[in-house]
DNA sequence: AAATTGTTGCAAATTTTTTGCAACTGCATA
DNA sequence: TATGCAGTTGCAAAAAATTTGCAACAATTT
């Protein structure tokens, strides 16, 4: 089932490693993006080196199986990139919850084109996250 | 000039202090948001400690005179909040170019609508950023 | 001007991420 | 299926980003 993301990995040169395999499981199955760390503790042991997670993240960014994600942690998140689906993030101010969801119609592309005519960018990515308070910390 | 800025601090219970003062007119003089160390280059001596810029981005930000913005670089920057304004970017993935600009109209209210329907958040802010070439390195 | 409260510098600690190196593993090819 | 190369891994150490304890100090209130 993750058969296309190892063709990927190996159609850049790379092996498709044991480690590889589930670190991107892990991604996979989760509906938040998650840090380096929290990947680290949801592998069951014998479970690969933090920096061998740190590894492969990068390179699985290079490559473009997953996107980092920043939510003014200080620290970064990943998911996994899926062709022609996107997440977006809704984050509470005061416990931190993470709320993901994918929009319908993503009407960003009026942003794309006034910054291709305006700026000269090629654009190909764009992060939107919103920041609030959820529904159980406005009750307090 | 920045005695506005002043009476907010002053109105938080906290004094309006030098290091205060410097770090607040640096990333007002700004076109793009600044890390704590690009901060702390940019005051002339003798400047503030690393901590106390850190310290005061922290406070800054939490009585709302800042707002934090991370660009998948490992580190948070910061920049003014001014009301009414805000401002978006777009960074070119291979040099690492920052261009701000400030959007005419911000038509993400439909976001923020169906968050408020469908998962009850209130939500006060948002982060939109684009990530693509920039012309100089489209070019090689 | 004194008292109070919060701030600062400094050094050390913590957290996040990267790196060097020797042993090892995936995979191509024979 | 065995062999060898290239790239990967674990481990420990280093680097980078951020936070914290504490004594000296500065901004505001009385």
């Amino acid at each position: 089932m993750l058969r296309k993301v190892a063709q990927i990995i190996r159609g850049h040169g790379h092996p498709y490693t044991l480690s590889r395999e589930l670190i991107l499981k892990v991604l996979k199955n989760s509906a938040i993006p998650l840090s380096p760390k929290e990947i680290y503790q949801a592998i069951p042991e014998p479970k690969p080196n933090l920096a061998t997670i740190y590894r492969n993240l990068n390179l699985a960014e290079k490559i473009g199986l997953v996107r980092s994600v920043e939510l003014r942690e200080g620290f970064k998140r990943y998911e996994m990139v899926k062709k022609g689906f996107h997440k977006h993030r809704i984050v509470c101010r005061v416990c931190r919850r993470i709320q993901s969801f994918t929009p319908k119609d993503c009407n960003l592309k009026v942003f794309e084109n006034m910054i291709t005519k305006q700026f000269g960018f090629m654009v190909d990515d764009h992060v939107l996250e919103f920041y609030g308070v959820c529904p159980n910390c406005q009750k307090k």
